[in-house]
DNA sequence: CCCTGATTCGC
DNA sequence: GCGAATCAGG
């Protein structure tokens, strides 16, 4: 791929946006994240702040002395932007809560492991693509547990994806 | 291991 | 100028 006038200027947009390198590269496409990285510094644009997390990733700090509400109401203070080009939300900011509180959950007497929570782009091949919350919100997430070989699912989502009829009904 | 950006250097 | 390989870090 070559380094148009529009592929430069996509490039300056969304690197000023804060997107990863990674992830302009695929939205690109044809390039490498090197390749991004690299004109990035040819063109002499602003580095970020500091190497490492993607700022875009920053998470809402809790202050340590907070107490935890019993019933936690994760205030949501994101927003999402549907892009023209494509058929593709991002996430502007993520500033979610966590519930770092239980290991696990009970549901319907069923134990039900807690999600790590990731976003679309921090999904592998080795976390669990099983989707949580409503897609079209703000605190849409995915599983993200450790999924053995090539399932896409951890060994819990794994079993509702491929229930057997009669194991479900049992469960309803 | 997943990811991030930064740098180097042969092409 | 380009970008894969590598480095350094979370």
């Amino acid at each position: 791929m070559n380094w148009t006038d529009e592929r430069v200027e996509k490039l300056k947009k969304l690197w000023a946006e804060g997107l990863s390198a990674s992830q302009i590269a695929a939205q690109l496409g044809g390039v490498s994240r090197n390749a991004v990285i690299g004109k990035v510094h040819r063109l002499s644009l602003p580095g970020r702040a500091k190497a490492g997390g993607s700022p875009t990733a920053t998470r809402a700090k809790r202050p340590a002395t907070a107490p935890r509400p019993t019933n936690f109401a994760p205030r949501v203070a994101t927003r999402t932007v549907a892009r023209p080009t494509g058929a593709v939300v991002t996430k502007e900011e993520v500033a979610f809560e966590y519930d770092e509180q239980p290991v696990t959950r009970t549901v319907a007497n069923v134990v039900v492991p807690m999600s790590r929570r990731l976003e679309l782009t921090q999904l592998t091949e080795r976390t669990c693509k099983w989707p949580n919350g409503d897609p079209l919100k703000d605190d849409f997430h995915f599983c993200g547990n450790e999924s053995p070989d090539n399932s896409p699912y951890c060994t819990y989502h794994q079993r509702l994806a491929y229930q057997p009829s009669a194991e479900r009904r049992r469960a309803r």
